[in-house]
DNA sequence: CTGAAAGCGCTTACAG
DNA sequence: CTGAAAGCGCTTACAG
């Protein structure tokens, strides 16, 4: 390229002023038809690329809306993400995605990069650890946020989830008419509420249906598939071991369900395990996944059109958004493995 | 807030220059230690935002490297997301995410969105259809690309990538090793490069045998988890069924486990699987897959040293840079389920 | 060591 | 319907 084409470029290249140019390339109504063709076309020939920082810091509005989660790689996500985008991309609003992997300082990072880029929203599921601080500032500096999946006590901005609570009973309640009495809760932690919630739920349908918790039961930590893999051995060792499990998450599950099998158990016959979430491997996983589906479409759609309302200068809200979870029965908490061999799942390993 | 806060409030409330606050901020030893400080922290009182979008339009570089892959939940990309993650968080390069899911629409609005934005460089898994001229459009407008995991023919950049074809081959020749005769490769489209090479790999490995490639053998399409789950029955319909199967990548062999499972089939017994990739997953799967190591973390390691190095200067080159890939031999091709039975391969299902 | 001034490429009143 | 001019908030020579 020889010279970086530019609005005057084309304003002396037609005999015209910036403005008209300017004007007409956005579709103003204020030139006349033939001129913004000529306009057009010049651009298009000259290659002219618009200058957004320069309109961005003219204007302040910058047309960006910055998307940060913690994990990027969990379907989960993916799929909030997608509908996500598909909102705002039907507004013209560019999307740009972060992944703070719960790292406090990523996410500061990300959130000062929008501040100084000028975005115009944020929508984030906020790493552990985040202070309601962080959120004010950026509501201070005119960048509005709006929360999915975890909730920032005193924030003062609404956030979209599930019912975690509620969700965690729902497969709780299942196992124990199934028969289980002794049920292990796999993975998540006090850090989130995602974490505090769903146990509540575990602890919640136990006591409703009179049995009384043991902490041994209970397993925190994994959030992950590999660390749901890796909890085997702890949850196998349990003293009068459970005969089932609930897991944080169907990545846990699934990554679970490969330590068992791993240790000479057959989920779904031996072990009985829920996962939560309902992600697309649920469906086709061996056994097939019982679990709870989250909303993470309505999720994503919701968020975006909660802040797309900002955008257009709705005040904040100080609020939550519980979407209700469904519970989706399958068969790994009662599975005839295709051979036609059914043992009890109350059957000793 | 009260008023936005900028360069000139700082200067203004200590009486000094807007070129004085301007190089403080940046460190410059231009500026007295004193002043420097006192700046700093009127600046840190004040809660001033630096205004990239101002600063960019003035020296036209932007600090920001745009990255846009066709499958970001893929782990296969996660690992390479974050190895170039680090290497330009060292060079304090913002990072900016897109998801183009093999849409050329969207992954061309992205590179136009970087453009506008001025970034200062792209790395890229080009979607499928990408035409060399895409990518010679932004190295025209000043915006230098290095390709990952995929090649463009004349684009005239390097990329990064597994030598396909070689790892294929290993995988096949591993099979062929065990005995198997009937290989059928699963997945994968002559649409990318990647397709195309790794099935030059399979029909080189089975050539290399002697053994007379049949075209049923070949199930392309497949590139998901979800995909290779729905190969299954046109694997189970192949007239003489082929005893084993090589997967065009990890997600896809996994869901063709699933599928083989579903349909009463022991993966690694009844069937032998290969994967390719060798993400976190293949070594707690059940069977654990055995697969291709492809390099990830490397591949997002050296293509991020490139591209910072065209940052600095060096000019474009037209290169393919091959990552040697290497044959993790776990168990999916014979495995010894953990109940001790362990029927042959070839047994009939 | 610090300051005055120009300029990056847009858009927006304001005139005409 | 079109143009002249100011200004968004920085940084960079250039002076002193």
């Amino acid at each position: 390229m020889a010279q970086k084409v530019k609005l005057s470029t084309i304003a002396d290249a037609l005999g015209l002023s910036t403005a008209t140019v300017s004007l007409a390339l956005r579709d103003s109504p204020l030139v006349a038809e033939v001129t913004r063709e000529r306009i057009k076309e010049e651009a298009r020939a000259s290659g002219y690329i618009y200058n957004r920082r320069a309109a961005s810091l003219r204007t302040s509005k910058s047309g960006i809306v910055g998307v940060c989660v913690h994990d990027i790689m969990n379907p989960f996500f993916g799929e909030i993400l997608q509908s996500i985008e598909n909102e705002l991309d039907r507004h013209r609003q560019t999307f740009i995605l972060c992944n703070h992997y719960d790292e406090l300082s990523k996410q500061r990072a990300f959130v000062d990069t929008m501040l100084q880029l000028g975005a115009d929203g944020l929508i984030m599921s906020p790493s552990i650890g985040t202070p309601a601080a962080d959120i004010r500032l950026a509501e201070d500096n005119d960048l509005p946020c709006v929360l999915i999946a975890r909730t920032v006590e005193g924030a003062g901005v609404t956030s979209f989830r599930g019912d975690d609570s509620y969700g965690m009973s729902l497969a709780v309640e299942h196992l124990i008419a199934r028969g289980h009495r002794r049920i292990a809760m796999i993975g998540g932690t006090e850090l989130t509420s995602t974490g505090r919630d769903r146990e509540k739920g575990y602890l919640n349908a136990l006591a409703g249906a009179g049995i009384e918790f043991r902490p041994e039961w209970r397993v925190t930590g994994p959030r992950s598939r590999h660390s749901g893999f890796d909890a085997t051995p702890q949850f196998l060792a349990i003293p009068d071991r459970p005969t089932a499990a609930c897991c944080f998450s169907d990545l846990v599950a699934l990554g679970f369900m490969y330590g068992l099998s791993r240790a000479g158990l057959r989920p779904g016959i031996d072990i009985a395990v829920t996962g939560y979430d309902d992600i697309d491997e649920a469906a086709i996983a061996m056994p097939p996944l019982t679990t709870v589906a989250n909303g993470q479409s309505e999720v994503g759609r919701r968020a975006a059109a909660a802040l797309l309302a900002r955008l257009q200068g709705a005040p904040a809200v100080d609020r939550v958004e519980l979407i209700t979870p469904e519970l989706k029965i399958r068969q790994s908490c009662d599975f005839l493995w295709p051979t036609g061999r059914q043992p009890s799942a109350m059957e000793p390993a």
